[in-house]
DNA sequence: CAGTGGTCTAGACCACGAA
DNA sequence: TCGTGGTCTAGACCACTGG
């Protein structure tokens, strides 16, 4: 054990049973006077140590209702995650998507990354063409961790996004984007009906919970007429 | 004067001197007791307002030697704001930046944008190729405010970045990132020594000072070899 | 060593909002 | 209504570190 303070051993106690999915999401949290009685301290530091967890997005509290385990990312505007799905509305199109490809498999042999992200289970290998008023709009390749997220087997993604899926149903802790950009080869340019060859962003992304790998996604946008926006301040807590 | 409490009262008064500039970077801030005695209220509340500025990164606190005005952004790793020229020596390349024009000007008429930017002063419109290892790695297309940010006018940008100079000068309080793929044209392909019509990604990015436009600049990287990396945890205070 | 920030206590009053 | 969280007080002890 490390040396830490007593309202840092509260908030990690607290998120730990958040992010293992003890307390799952709606989940009401022990009032203060409870935390008060388990701790044997003063209001004021279980007071500190709520009020913490509630900067990280962790919990929101309502008053007379008491503390709960908040949502997993209601609406990320910003940068954050993007969710497909929720950007097509956004612009007042109708949203589908077309499952192309869908299969339960081991990870690669040679590939270190997908031993690493499968975690000793099986992927989930998901390949799959975002829609905007039925005109292509970003193709996704995704491979998901059935040993961190097993739900994600009985999901039908033919007809809900994977992101958006995941971003409802799973909390993440951290996540790494990578973006480039490249030419459409054929491919890529007869699934997203553009030319072949047109400037495309491709955004990379791999998230995690905790030291659990969940999801590696890679999307392809046509450049023209799309921008990844990010809009941010920093430090960031 | 709206509602808030006694300890937002204290933080947004700290924090108005410090964007104002009334306090720069190093500026050492009243003790807690002084703060104490000034707004006549109990340690706790001071200190649960300093608390919130070392979270917001604005301050740092040093026992014995009391509180300091943080200096901008030491080293982001992260996304944020990405310094080329810290990102070039950070792969072990020699870095070296070709200032291919500079001017100071009005606003186009035209521009909404540029207008706002500019903020009823003039314009720094610069233009320089970022070089790693004597090897193009990208062009920057810059305007600054000068009405921000003054002492820009007398900076001699072919011995330093831009971007570099700005993060060590001025802080930043929100910024947005547009990114894009794009097909080189000839005048780009040229300077960055690539094959006409390789993807390229272009990423335009505003900062602002509290409601200050700081600068508005866009950067062009060949999309091969070339990935935008953003690591980063959910919420971000 | 002395003064700073870091942490914690044992109370208090108030506003809000679910019951 | 009345229990909850939101805020604040007036102390306290301690660890750290600059002088």
């Amino acid at each position: 054990m490390k040396r830490q303070t007593l309202h840092q051993t509260i908030v990690g106690e607290i998120e730990g049973r958040i992010l293992s999915g003890e307390w799952p999401p709606g989940h009401r949290i022990p009032f203060e006077h409870e935390l008060m009685a388990h701790y044997g301290c003063a209001r004021m530091t279980v007071n500190k140590a709520l009020a913490g967890l509630v900067k990280a997005g962790l919990i929101v509290r309502r008053q007379r209702a008491g503390s709960f385990v908040a949502h997993p990312r209601p609406a990320s505007a910003i940068l954050d995650i993007p969710d497909i799905q929720a950007d097509i509305a956004g612009r007042g199109m109708a949203y589908a998507i077309r499952l192309l490809d869908r299969r339960r498999r081991k990870p690669e042999a040679g590939k270190a990354e997908e031993i690493q992200l499968a975690g000793g289970g099986d992927l989930l290998a998901l390949t799959c063409v975002h829609l905007g008023d039925g005109r292509p709009f970003a193709l996704e390749e995704r491979l998901i961790s059935l040993a961190s997220v097993p739900e994600a087997a009985s999901v039908d993604f033919a007809e809900t996004a994977p992101g958006h899926w995941l971003l409802g149903h799973v909390p993440w802790t951290e996540a790494e984007h990578r973006i480039a950009a490249i030419s459409a080869d054929r491919r890529l340019a007869g699934l997203l009906d553009i030319a072949a060859g047109t400037a495309c962003l491709a955004l990379s992304r791999r998230t995690w919970r905790g030291t659990d790998h969940i999801t590696h996604v890679v999307q392809y946008f046509p450049g023209n007429g799309f921008d990844l926006v990010a809009r941010f301040t920093p430090q960031g807590g």
